[in-house]
DNA sequence: CTGTCATTCAATAATTACGTTGAATGATTT
DNA sequence: AAATCATTCAACGTAATTATTGAATGACAG
């Protein structure tokens, strides 16, 4: 790092924060800590990286400022440093969106009947828990689910679903929701549960939007 | 590029826009677009930067989605994608100044009294037009003025500033912009004016955030 | 058609980022 | 105190980015 000017170095500030994000699996964990704070192996488990590697990556998030380390005895938990990244998180997402066609493809590609299945907002989706005419299910895993869910939400993991089928209603709306809009388990959950003839729909998007909506998150199994 | 699961490919989607910010003469020129379309070498002359050079880190822009390119005659200009680009551009800014003492240091540093000089909201800036009670002055150059300016603005570019002071009434408040919140002209025009014992405030950012608020913009000299 | 100007391309050398490995640290348990 | 577990560090080879240079393209004027 040669001498910079005060305005290059601001710049230069501002580009780390970018460049820190410009990782792919980088913002994998981001997404997964916009879930709740994890520890390091939790997160190499989840994302399916060794566990230096996913260290380092940490790392490079911490010095930039966007994830904050804890330590808790054996443990070192990180977290999201604020709201701001998620939003910043969003932005990202907002203009890879619009600007790539690429991402249209994929996402069609993959999602294959996106436009079908009607995403239901949060607007709606807190005025039908009111009246009580849904269903919420969270399709996450147990340990995402405990760490916080939305009020009133069964905890039926995509992997379980099959099994757990009978615990679910064909008279009542079902709501799905995971992650976050590009999770991939509502949208399977809606597949699934499409195909036996339930009435389902996806949450817009995920739990750490509606955190961040300041709506209320209940916590425990 | 190895082939990628969906998940994989659309993290790498939006890492490839947050790695084309990544770089601090990219985020120079960003914020340079933000004040309207320029060519290649009229950006090149602004951010002092080889024009070969200038040209790859605007094709870097491009195929991230960021900027778009349209060829007039001998010249390419480039502009914005669209608004989102600059939300984002905006969002980077927020954690950065959030999360980084370092950016509080700089900023300190260089801009001195920033906080003595309160700036002036967009809200209460309208309001304060609607009554005619301020003079708004534009300090940037003349080229990005006629691109662009606020409603009424007078085009007192930083470097005639001293020869200008003549046109300036010392019973009306002024209000200084150039473009955007970093942009360090405004700060020292405030500075040099208020010295000269006008009542002088600055907008709180610039042009390119107040055409994003939807508010009316004048062209011409 | 030729010359000029703005821009892009191609090739290079220097720097920086990346993932992997195995060893080092720090905290807890036995 | 020794063993164990989660995390970090250090070092290395490989790959990707970057700035620079000079040549190539494309559009326009004469």
């Amino acid at each position: 790092m040669s001498i910079r000017n005060p305005k290059q170095a601001l710049y230069a500030q501002f580009a780390g924060v970018a460049k820190a994000l410009g990782h792919p699996q980088r913002l994998e964990l981001i997404e997964q800590l916009a879930q709740g704070p994890r520890s390091v192996d939790a997160l190499a488990t989840k994302v399916g990286l060794p566990i230096a590697n996913t260290s380092q990556h940490l790392q490079h998030l911490r010095r930039a400022g966007l994830v904050t380390a804890e330590r808790a005895g054996k443990f070192v938990n990180y977290s999201l440093a604020d709201d701001t990244v998620l939003t910043l998180f969003a932005s990202i997402r907002v203009v890879a969106e619009r600007q790539l066609a690429e991402v249209e493809r994929i996402v069609r590609g993959y999602f294959q009947a996106r436009d079908e299945m009607e995403a239901v907002t949060r607007a709606e989706l807190t005025e039908r828990i009111r009246e009580g005419l849904v269903t919420v299910i969270d399709v996450r895993p147990p340990d995402e689910f405990a760490l916080g869910h939305l009020p009133g939400a069964l905890n039926v993991p995509l992997s379980d679903l099959e099994a757990r089928l009978p615990d679910l209603r064909h008279d009542r709306e079902i709501v799905a929701y995971c992650r976050g809009a590009y999770c991939v388990m509502s949208f399977e959950a809606v597949a699934v549960l499409r195909a036996r003839g339930f009435k389902v729909r996806r949450l817009e998007d995920g739990l750490p939007e509606w955190r961040a909506a300041g709506l209320q998150v209940e916590t425990g199994p």
